[in-house]
DNA sequence: TACCGAATGTGACATATGTCACGTGATGCC
DNA sequence: GGCATCACGTGACATATGTCACATTCGGTA
């Protein structure tokens, strides 16, 4: 499927906009490649785009002063990524954002984003209902954070995201988990 | 402060809209009172309102298996509650919210959000820069919960509202930072 | 081919936390 | 006044997890 279809059954899942206002939106995006290993968002930089996966995978992660890796974010195609406190706030970056995979991203800026919704009440709309998901999903991560087990929560990721199985090092998992990568080898090794 | 006044604050750190609009978007709220210990949403209701809180204290939480209860949040005046994930899909609730204290707050429909989100671009406005915020504050506790012991997070969560010290139980307290009474009782007396 | 580094598994041990039990003091209600 | 309930502290112990150390496997590369 091309770009242009990707984002566009995307946004048609929260909204209807004409075709016309949807060349317009999509014009403002710029496509961009990335290798494996590159960085996007690094800690300290200024954030004023985000990124709209199309391939690939990428991680949206904080280091601590131990040098200990949180992974916030797997972004599978279709999801956005960016540091959205920095993004929102115009703040340094606190937290990073590369890529697991080779990644094929929609990059939208901040001033773009914000120019449209301006104009386009449509538009709006669909990022109101964007960040409304994004919001239920980051409540319900928290919720499972404290109810459930380091086992529950990996069989919850692999059940909703069956191909990080494959894709993802077995340490990342452990640092999206927010355990060891030793206690995760456990779970299921003893 | 009144209602009106608290409400239109709280607004205007968002968005600008005229005073017209604003009586409007006021005229669709019900202010409510309810009385501490007092159930506003139960898991397994039809939830098709929030609730904006103009005075005292709500916990939004949710009840697992084992009867262990985990607080999503504490909702302090000009913050709002509900239980997002139903009122934004239509599925029963899942989350519970009752009062801490007596408690005054302004309750609006979804119907009433969406017709008036519809109509006006500004009041769409409102409420897609309400969300973002929410969930950059999800996202915070999130990194939070993974990277700060328990002792770190409370006294994050006590700088944040000095005001709950005295004002919430520590066992919900607790129920907050996702550990035992038990435990938090210790970090500070041993 | 030989080597290196990354990913992974696993044993040993320390530490943090949960769970259960019990005691105390404060509060509210009959 | 007397009783029940709740909030809270604390000791004893079990369990989960982190940390450190080391071995193994596998790909990629000189």
């Amino acid at each position: 499927m091309q770009p242009k279809e990707i984002l566009k059954e995307h946004v048609g899942k929260f909204t209807s906009i004409s075709e016309e206002q949807f060349q317009y939106f999509f014009s403002r995006f710029e496509q961009r490649s990335y290798r494996k290993g590159q960085a996007i968002i690094t800690e300290g930089d200024v954030v004023d785009q985000e990124f709209f996966v199309l391939e690939g995978c990428l991680k949206t992660f904080y280091i601590n002063d131990d040098i200990k890796m949180f992974i916030l974010q797997f972004a599978m195609p279709t999801w956005w990524a960016s540091d959205y406190n920095a993004l929102y706030s115009g703040s340094k970056a606190s937290v990073n954002v590369d890529c697991i995979t080779d990644t094929e991203v929609l990059c939208l800026s901040s001033k773009d984003r914000e120019e449209m919704c301006k104009e386009s009440h449509d538009i709006e709309h669909f990022f109101r209902w964007r960040t409304n998901r994004g919001y239920v999903a980051s409540q319900k991560r928290l919720l499972s954070f404290m109810n459930n087990n380091t086992k529950q929560r990996y069989e919850e990721l692999i059940a909703q995201y069956p191909e990080l199985y494959n894709l993802v090092p077995k340490h990342l998992i452990a640092a999206y988990l927010g355990v060891s990568r030793e206690t995760l080898s456990r779970l299921y090794h003893s």
